[in-house]
RNA sequence: GCCGGGGUGGCGGAAUUGGUAUACGCGCAGGACUUAAAAUCCUGUGGUUGCAUAAACCUUAUGGGUCCGAGUCCCAUCUCCGGCACCA
């Protein structure tokens, strides 16, 4: 009888299909306890219309196995998955493919989730939601009214940063370096357009304080820590020579500000126009504060800029100096939205040096410095205070700059101050394609929720999305949905018509997959009419069960016992954004009482991009775009799952191979090919298996796959999938030359049936399928091989044999192989090392000194 | 400039955290099978010297240091990648 080939495209469809009628991986919480539960999330997708990429692929099968491993050591594992489908990216492909978003999303979730099931990615499927569904946004909104009611909402005319191509104003975040958005890619405006603002900025310190708390990579916490950027540092008050106006300043080195020679200040500070009118001065600096605003752009873009300012003939008294005049500048590197907007400036920084050097400012210097090289104006802590009042004499450490700022709070010259990068989040979109702002204006009661019984706020179905000219949201120019009642008065009101950002579905969806099911599910986004038609949210008909905090905290109470997340993987990408908003809404939500935990993910692992061959990102327009699906029709998705699990390690980004995919399709191969020979039909009958200790071949088999089993176990907590599969492909090649051996020799197959299952099911998380196929098939199992029991070391199995290492002088001479450990006492291995002809030749005479480091090394010191 | 992470064969990378450096895979070379090729299998593969499967020496970016022993710890330097940046 022959061998069956291994041919993956004849039994995946079955499994797949099995795996979904069974409900194999349906997610039950079997007790109480936390610590036997095991939420494991990867960052949900975008659903684009290009279907899964390869990095897809990467993330996912890193969560698989992740979560197959600890289903079957016997955790409770809840491992969802979703769509994040609202926002520009699939607004504008829905412009461009002149579709609906609307008709065009479902259609990609589809696709997505048909790949998804090709992978055999074991998520529970009855949890599975989309942010653009009616069922789940009505939430989205019921959380952005319980955030407006605690105050963290406000809506403000102000200059934000404007898109001009994607029509939309957008978070500071959302703004890269350059000055560029970072979806589109295109130069960024200011624009002045009411806007609902998110206090993210009270939570600041909490954001950076609970860091320390994470299990997260180093550099994810270094950006968020650089992201909110605080800055300790001290406000000092100043008069006005002649005039009653106070400015403050900011300063973060406290050490220097006895230098302290001149002021400068932002052009667009509100004080500049006090402080020129109707002074000589006032022309120029007008035409400053234009130029500024003219420069702001450009600025941004050239990054390097010609440091400008005007003086204002006015000027500030010092407090540190006896009310010495400080001349007071206008100056074009003075930031109106970092500190106070006006800066005390001395010849110990390069910028104000600079400065003062350019426009003939006198400056002072405080410090003499022991190392004379360093120039006056660089920022080092080093030296000694000179012409600094009480302080005069002493060196500059952390002592000193705390009784400064003692002194500053005494004297009442200042107070300690704060100082933050992180800037409020601009939450308002001029789009179609997202949720809408659940918000109502009337004339007499200004913004007024929702009631929450007429959540969701359904988002119309509409032939036209474009975003208008105006720069208003697309929902302004449809009457139908603008107007309605006031919630409070009842008077005839106006619905907010912007939108919120991508980001607010991603904000909170791990908390809905808890206590999600298919009931909770509805991508029905037409309440009345047909597609073409605009449907409008109609009273009536309302078939959307209503939120309330009481039943947000009982569906909370059902699912508490999942939460937080305990492993989180995705892309750096998201270091500062999603994760930081998501922090933030958690944090939030605890203050509400909605939540008993401050931290949404314990521990976060990034996945790194997978680039073309010709190592340029994949991409449509270079044509270097591996697709999954080609991948899986031609060497199954076992052997893409090793391969991108083994390509390297999971943070690593790096190229993609088609050679390295072979290399792991013939592991599958063979791992299929030794279980039809030993124990397949062919096999089973040719060959006596069985497993007798005693035989050095066995024992040593059985070690390595003790060894392995060890390996594989420790190695996929720690995100280690690469050397877990290099553990298990070393495995297979002892077993093959043993099994070749042995058939060679007529002898018994050197492992048992037992034991191979035990290999067969440490690989089951990462080829899902060629296990699951040989466990039915040739071991006849009933039960799910994802179902069984992870295989444990017994106490009592035989040992590897020991080498051990002989050394003279610390240089490697020879080795020696005992084995057991029960050979490796000091004086039996000393003795059998110094038998050792090669040690002899370099041991010339009595060592001095033996070291011996049981099982490890020995090492003579003559 | 500031913050973070790296630098190990031809390539991706391993190394139980101070104890045989280069596991595993790819590639390459030679061989088997084949009319031939592909596929598959076997053997070899860090460098130098060497007929050698004898032996010796060298080797984890560079230079020092600690230690019986360093890829791993310490100091300095170079360099690459990622993030931030007129931040006072």
């Amino acid at each position: 009888m022959k061998n069956i080939p291994y041919q993956p495209q004849n039994f995946e469809k079955k499994w797949q299909e099995y795996w979904d009628m069974e409900k194999t991986y349906k997610s039950e919480i079997s007790n109480q306890k936390s610590d036997n539960k095991q939420y494991v999330l990867a960052m949900f997708p975008y659903p684009s219309g290009a279907g899964l990429h390869v990095g897809h692929v990467r993330v996912y099968t890193g969560t698989d196995v992740t979560a197959r491993f600890y289903r079957m050591s016997g955790r409770s594992v809840l491992h969802p998955m979703g769509f994040d489908a609202f926002g520009l990216p699939a607004e504008n492909a829905a412009i461009k493919a002149k579709k609906n978003p609307m008709d065009m999303v479902p259609e990609h979730i589809e696709t997505f989730k048909k790949q998804m099931k090709s992978l055999g990615l074991s998520y529970d499927w009855d949890r599975e939601f989309s942010t653009t569904d009616p069922s789940y946004y009505k939430w989205t909104q019921w959380l952005f009214i319980q955030f407006y009611k605690m105050g963290l909402l406000y809506k403000k005319d102000t200059p934000i940063n404007y898109c001009p191509v994607c029509k939309t104003g957008l978070a500071e975040e959302e703004v890269l370096p350059n000055g560029t958005h970072e979806r589109c890619g295109n130069k960024i405006t200011k624009k002045d357009l009411p806007q609902w603002i998110f206090k993210i900025t009270k939570y600041a310190d909490r954001l950076l304080a609970d860091l320390k708390d994470l299990d997260w990579p180093e550099g994810i916490l270094a950006m968020q820590r650089n992201w909110i950027g605080k800055k300790e540092g001290v406000i000092i008050h100043h008069k006005v020579d002649g005039m009653n106006i106070q400015l403050d300043t900011f300063s973060a080195y406290p050490a220097w500000l006895f230098a302290d020679t001149f002021i400068v200040i932002a052009p667009e500070h509100p004080s500049v126009q006090k402080l020129v009118k109707g002074t000589q001065y006032e022309k120029e600096a007008l035409n400053f504060i234009e130029e500024h605003k003219q420069m702001t752009q450009q600025e941004i873009l050239s990054g390097n800029f010609e440091k400008k300012g005007v003086f204002t003939g006015k000027y500030a008294l010092d407090p540190f100096n006896n009310n010495r005049k400080m001349p007071i500048w206008l100056a074009n590197f003075a930031l109106m939205d970092f500190g106070t907007g006006i800066i005390r400036c001395s010849a110990h920084d390069i910028r104000d040096y600079e400065f003062a050097q350019k426009y003939k400012i006198e400056l002072d210097e405080v410090v003499d410095r022991v190392d004379k090289k360093i120039p006056v104006n660089a920022h080092d802590n080093s030296g000694t205070l000179k012409n600094s009042g009480p302080f005069s004499g002493r060196k500059i450490d952390q002592k000193l700059i705390k009784d400064v700022l003692d002194w500053v709070e005494e004297t009442k010259i200042g107070k300690r101050e704060v100082s933050y990068h992180l800037r409020d989040w601009i939450f308002s979109r001029q789009r179609y394609w997202g949720e809408p702002i659940p918000m109502i204006y009337c004339q007499k009661c200004q913004w007024q929720p929702v009631a929450e019984k007429d959540l969701p706020v359904k988002l119309p179905y509409v032939k036209s999305y474009e975003p208008t000219e105006s720069g208003e949201s697309p929902l302004s120019t449809i009457k139908e949905w603008v107007n309605t009642d006031c919630p409070k008065c009842g008077q005839p009101a106006k619905r907010e018509t912007d939108t919120m950002p991508n980001w607010a579905g991603s904000c909170w969806y791990f908390l809905a997959f808890p206590f999600w099911n298919k009931e909770s599910q509805s991508r029905v986004f037409h309440s009345s009419g047909s597609p073409g038609q605009a449907g409008f949210p109609s009273r009536s008909k309302q078939t959307f069960s209503t939120p309330s905090l009481a039943s947000w905290a009982q569906q909370f109470k059902k699912s508490s016992n999942w939460l937080p997340v305990d492993r989180y993987l995705g892309g750096a990408e998201h270091a500062v954004l999603h994760l930081l908003y998501a922090r933030f809404w958690v944090k939030a939500l605890y203050d509400l009482k909605l939540l008993n935990f401050k931290e949404p993910f314990l521990k976060l692992s990034n996945v790194g991009m997978i680039l073309a061959e010709d190592h340029r990102k994949m991409s449509k327009s270079w044509g270097n775009v591996i697709n999954p699906d080609d991948v899986i029709k031609e060497y199954g998705a076992d052997a893409l799952r090793i391969y991108e699990m083994f390509m390297a390690p999971f943070s690593t980004e790096i190229p993609w191979s088609t050679e390295a995919l072979q290399g792991a399709y013939r592991f599958v191969k063979r791992v299929w090919e030794i279980y039809q020979k030993i124990y397949g039909q062919s096999g089973s009958r040719t060959s006596e298996v069985g497993e007798r200790s005693g035989k050095t071949s066995e024992v040593k088999l059985m070690a390595k796959l003790n060894k392995t089993i060890k390996k594989v176990t420790s190695d996929i907590p720690q995100v280690k999938f690469n050397t877990s599969i290099a553990a298990m492909m070393e495995f297979l090649n002892e077993w093959e030359s043993a099994s070749a051996k042995a058939s060679a020799n007529k002898g018994k197959m050197p492992l048992s049936k037992e034991n191979a299952k035990k290999f067969l099911q440490i690989l089951a998380p990462f080829a899902p399928f060629l296990s699951e196929e040989i466990w039915k098939t040739v071991f006849e199992e009933k039960q799910s091989i994802h179902l069984s029991s992870w295989p444990k070391v017994e106490g009592e199995t035989a040992e590897e044999q020991i080498i051990i290492p002989v050394q003279v002088m610390g240089r490697l001479r020879d080795t020696i192989t005992i084995q057991s450990s029960k050979r490796s006492d000091q004086k039996f291995i000393e003795e059998l090392a110094l038998k050792s002809e090669k040690v002899k030749k370099y041991l010339t005479t009595k060592p001095k000194k033996t070291i011996y480091v049981p099982g490890k090394i020995i090492n003579f010191i003559t």
